[in-house]
RNA sequence: GGCCCGAUGGCGGAGUGGUUACGCAGAGGACUGCAAAUCCUUGCACGCCGGUUCGAUUCCGGCUCGGGCCUCCA
């Protein structure tokens, strides 16, 4: 199977598993202050089948993923403030609405979920990586900080293809006047003493952000050079070329990833989703309107992932009347569409449906489209309705149909005159 | 200011140096008590201008338009 990789823009072969040694998958996962939206679902979306299909060519105990819970920063801390209650709670309810979200869009949950604040001590821990960053001559500390120095890490800015001298002269980068250089980023800050904190050799704080990831991965996964690592394509700069500075100066120059994978953004219209722009729409929010989880699946898949995808209802009702043909057809295989091996070519695999259709999450775990319909108690009906139109009481008919089709089942006839049904 | 990506038929969306998937919607037909479903058929699509080539939607250059990152962000 091969993966575009943003940092050397091929296409690369993902690594063959042996014994004892899985393919390791890491996803940035949420930061938890609020209900996830259409696009943070869709790298969930993607990555879930990447998951699948490395699980269906290798084995499930082959495969290890880990997506992490971000629940310690300065936004849920805000939002703790302003409802009077502990950061912790506001993370863990929005954690909660996060797995019922990505299960409802049918994704598997990954191997390793981990949080944030349970990683800053211990062996793999932040504090521990920041301490051999410090060590290592890339850290410093300045008034309660501690900073990593990009200038000590001569391949920074490779991941995302940036020259950081050219780049900084026109950009709005935060400069605070205990930074050595403005693009120097923090692996720790102060915390004040009403606000969440660990203590540490800098006092007493929280970690930055970047520095969670490597932690987490490096705890979780071991320390291997990770197989891929995957996000949102807006994480390949900070977020990403951070991570992979820290690791890799903190590990004697290890690379973090084989491969990083990044999946492109949904629109709204012209523009991105993002809860900062406000132009929102909710998996939650979709479920409630009527949509299928798996109808949000489909059309989240539709386009290749490294493509832009805008989200409008044209592409649910087309999600939609895709399935419901689907399902009136049955067949959903488990088997692994060869387009799939190819970057992910899920569009290429879903124009072979329902040839495997299960593999990606779709139909059941058997591998097939079902209705879902109490069948049981359908088949009386079915036969008065046969009994009606042999009869050609066509009132009769009418009625039963119209019955069944507020129980949500529409009678068809065959061309052979077989009386059948589908899910409405 | 720097870096990156995209532009395919009514819509969505793959792919390809020469015969261009697939889906949704539409049209015509078969079938049919009506309808639905099903089946068949159907549709002069590759942003613009140059270049390379026997031949480009596909390769190269320029342009236009759109989007993204450089600040929290999937």
């Amino acid at each position: 199977m091969q993966l575009f990789d943003t940092m050397t823009r091929t296409k690369v072969s993902v690594r063959t598993p042996t014994p004892g040694r899985p393919i390791t998958l890491y996803v940035c996962g949420p930061t938890v202050y609020g209900r996830a939206h259409i696009g943070n679902a869709r790298p969930v979306v993607v990555f879930d089948t990447l998951y699948r299909v490395l699980r269906a060519l290798h084995g499930p105990e082959q495969v290890r993923y880990a997506r992490n819970i971000t629940d310690i920063d300065d936004k849920i801390m805000a939002k703790a403030v302003a409802e009077n209650r502990s950061p912790q709670a506001v993370a863990r309810e929005f954690e909660a609405h996060y797995f019922t979200d990505m299960a409802a869009l049918g994704c598997l949950t990954p191997d390793f979920n981990p949080r944030a604040t349970e990683y800053v001590a211990g062996d793999h821990g932040m504090i521990a990586m920041i301490k051999a960053l410090i060590a290592r001559g890339h850290a410093y500390e300045a008034q309660g900080h501690v900073l990593f120095e990009i200038a000590t890490f001569a391949s920074y800015g490779h991941l995302s293809h940036r020259p950081m001298d050219e780049m900084i002269a026109g950009a709005r980068v935060e400069v605070a006047p205990y930074k050595r250089a403005p693009g120097d980023f923090v692996l720790w800050k102060p915390s004040t003493d009403d606000q969440p904190g660990w203590d540490s050799p800098w006092g007493r704080g929280r970690p930055g952000w970047h520095i969670e990831c490597s932690a987490m991965s490096r705890s979780v996964l071991g320390t291997d050079t990770i197989d891929i690592h995957g996000g949102g394509i807006d994480l390949t700069f900070p977020h990403h070329e951070n991570e992979r500075a820290q690791s890799c100066g903190a590990h004697g120059g290890a690379e973090l990833a084989r491969i990083w994978m990044h999946n492109g953004f949904v629109q709204m219209g012209e523009t991105k989703m993002s809860k900062s722009l406000g132009n929102i729409i909710t998996p939650g929010e979709l479920l409630d309107a009527g949509w299928s989880g798996e109808v949000l699946r489909l059309a989240l898949l539709s386009a290749h992932y490294r493509q832009p995808l805008i989200w409008t209802d044209a592409l649910l009702h087309q999600s939609k009347a895709q399935l419901d043909r689907l399902y009136r057809r049955g067949g959903a295989t488990m088997a692994v569409p060869e387009a799939l091996l190819d970057d992910l070519n899920t569009p290429e695999a879903i124009a072979g449906f329902p040839a495997g259709a299960a593999l990606m999450g779709f139909g059941t775990d058997e591998g097939w489209f079902t209705s879902g319909v109490d069948e049981q108690a359908l088949r009386p009906r079915l036969a008065a309705y046969a009994a009606a139109r042999h009869n050609k009481d066509w009132a009769e008919a009418d009625a039963i149909r119209d019955e069944l089709a507020a129980s949500g089942v529409r009678v068809t006839v065959s061309r052979d005159g077989t009386i059948g049904w589908e899910k409405a």
